[in-house]
This record gives structure tokens, sequence and C-alpha cells, in this order.
DNA sequence: GGGTCTTGGTTCAAGTTTGAAACAAACCTA
DNA sequence: TAGGTTTGTTTCAAACTTGAACCAAGACCC
């Protein structure tokens, strides 16, 4: 089959969005390399410690989650570990397994940083969009996510019974 | 004024939205990489210069129509030229300027690999739109867009009449 | 003309990302 | 339970990005 190019609205789709997340990816990650000397990912990585249950979560769900490879994410455990912000601890159920919980510190950093970071997202999206387009950006990007999601993993959750819970929650 | 967070709304069509272009970028960009071995910016750079007179563009409008920095322009383009996919030439009007100049290669390159890249596209984003969505999408990113603009430059167009032109075309 | 300021572009070191390869533990199967 | 495969994670080198520092060359100003 003979390709199908892009329509004229779709391109001028295109182009505006991969203007406009490169401008505000940019926005982002200057603001906190400003703040913190850490950019994006690394905030969200702290972030997303902090919602899950007792602060900790495994390297391979943190990626999965983040929708980074585990690859990226070690050498960021690594340099966020190196700053005390979170640690690593051993997953006793799976001597594999390495799980990453966020510190005092790491919860006090993210609790600092989230004002600005906020009123950066704020000032570069949120604020130029009516309450419809929130809701039109994220229905879009959760069909974006989901078509991903298929691809993947050609059947989701094909045995569901043999899903591994996340695990190595517990203190040590 | 204390911290107008994110509604629960905005929270979830932020990470949609993040979680998307992460997943989207990755997907064009591995494309490409397997293609060409060549990231999806070092693509936009010479798709950008296709479509312009002559197919030819000084850095510093390059670097502002791809919203990049000029550092990072000048890393992609000394690749680029290595490959021989594009050529520097001085600006005539200007010495201090230099122009990227897109060579036969260079377009053949292009061609070849724009239909694989459409589909990526398609596959991961169009596809899974309506063509509302589309236009939504579009309008969302151009008001992100646009709030940039001004930020930037205060007054935009301040002085239009002394606006240079991006100008050094011609061939030498 | 000779400062001074701005603009266009590159360079450099430090930090980050990538994908492939390496490892080790866990799982399976005969 | 030994051998083979899969899974969780790290390591490594090569590529890319960043921001600050730098060097011209134009522009402005007296």
């Amino acid at each position: 089959m003979t390709t199908r190019w892009l329509t004229p609205e779709e391109q001028r789709a295109w182009r505006a969005y991969v203007a406009g997340y490169l401008l505000l990816e940019d926005a982002i990650d200057r603001q906190l390399q400003q703040e913190a000397g850490m950019p994006h990912l690394y905030y969200s990585i702290l972030a997303n410690l902090s919602e899950s249950p007792e602060r900790r979560l495994r390297m391979t769900d943190l990626a999965e989650s983040l929708k980074i490879t585990r690859s990226r994410l070690t050498y960021a455990v690594t340099r966020l570990e190196k700053d005390a912000l979170l640690r690593r601890e051993d997953c006793r159920w799976d001597k594999r397994g390495s799980v990453a919980v966020l510190t005092e510190e790491g919860m006090a950093m993210l609790e600092r940083l989230a004002p600005g970071h906020v009123e950066t997202v704020r000032a570069g999206l949120f604020d130029r969009l009516t309450p419809e387009q929130v809701g039109q950006l994220e229905e879009i990007f959760t069909q974006v996510v989901g078509g991903f999601q298929d691809d993947g993993e050609a059947l989701p959750e094909e045995l569901p019974w043999r899903r591994r819970s996340s695990g190595c929650s517990g203190s040590p």
C-alpha cells in the first residue's frame, strides 16, 4: 500500500505539537535545573515514589510507570541516591530485585520544589487552556498511551493471576 | 500567593500527556534510529531544510524554527555534515553567519525515510484520533507555542521593519 | 576612528541517554 | 535436580544535550 501522508490538518497539528512539547519540556527542565540542579525526569521519579505505598517501588515498576528504560532509570537512581534523595534496598522476596525508597530528604526536596514546578506547568500549559481543552488533552493522550499498551503486550494481562504485584513493601 | 495546585482533571491530563509524549518520542526515535541511525531531531532538521527556499537556512533561523538551542544545532549539523546529508556555507551578507544547505544525498535520505516516519507518527498518534481531536490538538499546542513567543520577546515583532530576513539565499 | 554593546556561531567539559552485553537469581522441564 | 530459558538489574562505550565561556563581526555612539 502506498504511503498515507499526513493531511494538511494533521501536519499543522503535528508541527504545533512538536514545537509545543519542546518548549514546554525546555521550560520545565530549566526551571528544575535552576532550582535543584535536576531535570524533569528526576523530579518525576521522586514524585512517583512519594505517591506509592510506603514511598517505595521496584525498579522495573518505576520504569514502567514512567515509560522509560530500565537502564535510564538505573543511571538516574544512582545519581539521586548519591544526593541522598532516595536509597536502594534489596527486595526480600526476589533476590534479583531492588527497590527505590524515597528518603526524608527526598520528600523534603519534593515539597520544596513542587510549588515552582506546578507554577511552570501552569504558566506553560494549563493557564492557556480552557477546562474543555484540559479534558480534550487528557482524552487525546490517554488514547495515545492506550495504543502503546496494546502494541507492547499483544494481549494485555494475558494471565492476570500470574501478574506479580510490585511487592517488596514493608519496612526492612 | 499560595500555590495553585493542579486540579484532579489537570493532574490526569498532565500524567497522560507526559506518558504519551515519552512513548511517542521513543517510538519515533527508535524507528528512525533503526532505519537511518538518526534521532528524531536530525530528521526534523533535514525536513525543515527541505521545505525552505533553495533548501537552505541560517543556523539561527533553523534553531529558532526547531525550538532548540544553537549549541545543540551546531552539534547536530556537524554530524549531518559528516554524513554528507547537508553542508555548511558562509553567509555572504554577514560574515559571522553560516547557512546549512541540504545536499542531494540529504534530500534522497529524507525521501527514503519519510514514509516510515509518517507511518510511525500515524500509528502512534493520528490513527487513534478523530478529526475533531486533530483540530483540538492543533489548537491546544498552538496556544502553548504562542504563550512562549510572548514570554521570550516581550513585544513580538517590536520593530518589524528591522527584522532581518533569513537571507543568504542564492547559489554560491 | 576607537570604545562598547549585541549578535551569530562554535567550543568545551560535565551530565545524560542509548542499546547491547553481562550477570545473577528465578523459573521451568525433563 | 541439572540444564536451559526468562526476568530483574546493572555496566559499558558511544552518542547526544546542556550551559557557560569564547571569538568574531556587525551595530551603535561619541
